[in-house]
DNA sequence: TTGTCACATATAGATCATCGATATATATTG
DNA sequence: CAATATATATCGATGATCTATATGTGACAA
């Protein structure tokens, strides 16, 4: 899985949010490091909701506008903590490479 | 960055190796997970050295059979670093929202 | 009232990395 | 002589993302 679909998966994970609101959590999570653009998340929420990791939850209408909201579901949810733990070790594995290679001149 | 070149970057971060030793490596790296391909391993070398993350080490003839060793360059291990760093704050994200959220029934 | 911007969803085409299959060549084993 | 493991390499297809564009509303300024 890639980089935005892991991280729409982790803004709906505090609960059920709409597009433009997920791009706004994303940039957030992500320290400002990652701006979503509109074709990007909707492509990746298609493509979640067609595998079952995400769901629609409601529609709303604020300010005449529409608002589709999407929630994770239990599979995407377990598919979300498989990939953090994947994550996880292999950033743990590189630092601890680099942290050995980086003491051989030094020592 | 996808998940394929960062591991290649973690394998070379333990040392020069070559592109078969590289998959050996990736796979234990990953715990058995990750199974690079030679399409996936040699495109991605390609793509790597022209972007100055990991350069030509030497080349060695065992047993008749051509060995090409490749190693991180600087802008390789401060880049793997930065990617590290990224990766290990969207897994703790996601974790972080995921306690939250499974705790909701529970309490 | 006209233009511009922010919000909000949506689609099409292009790009790029990966995947799957295939090719070449050598040494070893049966 | 055929099959397998090592080792590098290329090609076409797939898939996810990116860029650009489109539509429509509300707010605000000129």
């Amino acid at each position: 899985m890639q980089e935005p679909s892991f991280l729409i998966l982790t803004a709906l994970a505090a609960g059920p949010q709409h597009g433009y609101g997920v791009i706004a959590d994303v940039e957030r999570i992500s320290d400002g490091q990652v701006r979503l653009r509109a074709g990007t998340l909707y492509a990746a929420i298609d493509r979640l909701l067609s595998e079952g990791l995400i769901a629609e939850d409601r529609e709303e209408i604020v300010d005449g506008r529409l608002r589709r909201y999407y929630r994770l579901t239990g599979d995407g949810a377990a598919r979300l903590a498989a990939e953090a733990e994947r994550m996880h070790r292999h950033a743990s594995a590189a630092v601890a490479r680099l942290r050995v290679a980086g003491q051989g001149g030094a020592a």
